[in-house]
DNA sequence: AAGTGGTCTAGACCACAGA
DNA sequence: CTGTGGTCTAGACCACTTA
């Protein structure tokens, strides 16, 4: 029946075949915790890039799980892109350090956790006509009324940004107090809306003298500019920001998935 | 039992309750069917903004599936952003005009979908040994030799951007006709390469002189930077580029998902 | 030929929202 | 209380890859 021609199976070539195990009685989804110790594992190097993943059947089998379950764990970290499935092969840890897609954060928090010691000054806070641009894209008519907040965002005392928001009247209360006390989503997050997607747009011009007073660059220097449109869980636009930041400090930073 | 207090249930918004159908004899898997189906009815107006979709079971039933397939069907759409389900409510069509994310185009096939006539001039396409930062994203031995391309993109006979790429040896012969002709990444998937996946750092600086001269642009204008690695399907790069584009000219577009 | 993931079924029970 | 989506099971057959 068989041949020496056959090398011997290898097992797999971490030395502990990993430790995973599931807690019936917890409420995390069993999906949700089989993802995570695989992520863990990942992240510790437990699961070395390149190394395959038992087949799924066996997996399920040793977990007591079904498998469409343990699918849907393997499934949610290929959506992360941090495996690969190939049919007829089986399953992979991606070769490449794979850094966490960005997150729909804030510049404020993003400036935190980079140790920046993140500062608001609010320039303007108040209700006026909405413009073409912005009723457009938060969807009330031309010259209605809606939140306007203008704020510059400083780092160790150094300006970074400008910050123009337009926002729907009636979504939340703005205090200049919390504006200068946090960012804009955290905000509204702790208001109980639910950020569910942004429309960015980053291109780049030269400063006018104006933005250039403003964030201590000198006429003509090069400026990052965004805009954005974030939505919420229900696809309302709940918010439109037109912003600029110094070239000189600041990049935007994402990952791009292919969608297969 | 009932009260007239409660209001008349309220059939489907639309008119035609939406017509779904499935080819079981078709090779294209039933949920894909289904998904094609309903994001077709999204786009075309035929499942209007907030209309609620009808529950998972009523629906397989009227299509002869199974629960798990519709939802198969229903979950690639929520994931795209399309539909939002929530729990004890149902699953309802976002209210805004959501633009398809970003594919991992080339700027090449970008420029060919906004008819701007592009075309390319190969400034450089050589072997020349890893720059430190080139060899620390492909993975090589800084030093050790790796393809240098450097190309001058035009639209409509303008310069549109300067783009220097690097790419590991011998992963795909690249001839300067071939370069001239179409896009890297077209190159590359026509080589069999599966482009997975890319991070990207998007910010702006001042053109040099040298920049500007093949720009046609201002010592000191405004210049878009990008610098981009590319993995493939098993996690390895295969490619890092790093670009300059005239702000006056391009801008970058693309949407984030918050993660759930 | 053997092993893998891809798809699909027909049920089940639970948690949560809304009337 | 009723209806919804969220999770889970224990199978099944198929298509593809590799040897």
């Amino acid at each position: 029946m068989a041949t020496c021609r056959y090398a011997p199976i290898v097992p797999s070539p971490d030395p502990a075949p990993l430790r995973l195990s599931v807690d019936r009685s917890s409420p995390v989804p069993l999906y949700f915790q089989l993802a995570q110790q695989l992520e863990s594992a990942i992240e510790t190097g437990g699961l070395a890039p390149g190394s395959l993943l038992g087949n799924e059947i066996e997996l399920a089998g040793r977990l007591g799980l079904s498998r469409p379950t343990v699918r849907q764990a393997i499934q949610s970290l290929v959506d992360k892109g941090l495996m690969v499935r190939r049919r007829g092969v089986g399953t992979q840890v991606v070769h490449s350090q794979v850094k966490r897609p960005l997150e729909l954060s804030s510049l404020y928090d993003d400036l935190l956790a980079a140790g920046q010691r993140p500062a608001t000054r609010v320039l303007r806070n108040s209700v006026a006509p909405a413009s073409a641009q912005a009723a457009a894209t938060l969807g009330v008519p031309e010259g209605s009324e809606v939140v306007v907040v203008e704020r510059l965002r400083l780092a160790h005392g150094e300006p970074m940004a400008h910050l123009t928001n337009h926002l729907p009247p009636d979504l939340l209360p703005l205090s200049t107090a919390d504006l200068e006390a946090t960012g804009l989503y955290r905000l509204m997050r702790g208001a109980g809306i639910t950020l569910h997607s942004a429309q960015q747009t980053v291109g780049a011009r030269a400063a006018t003298a104006e933005e250039g007073r403003l964030l201590a660059e000198p006429e003509g220097a090069p400026l990052l500019t965004m805009q954005r449109t974030t939505y919420d869980a229900k696809g309302r636009a709940v918010e439109f920001g037109s912003h600029i930041y110094r070239a000189s400090r600041y990049a935007f930073e994402f990952r791009l998935l292919v969608r297969t």
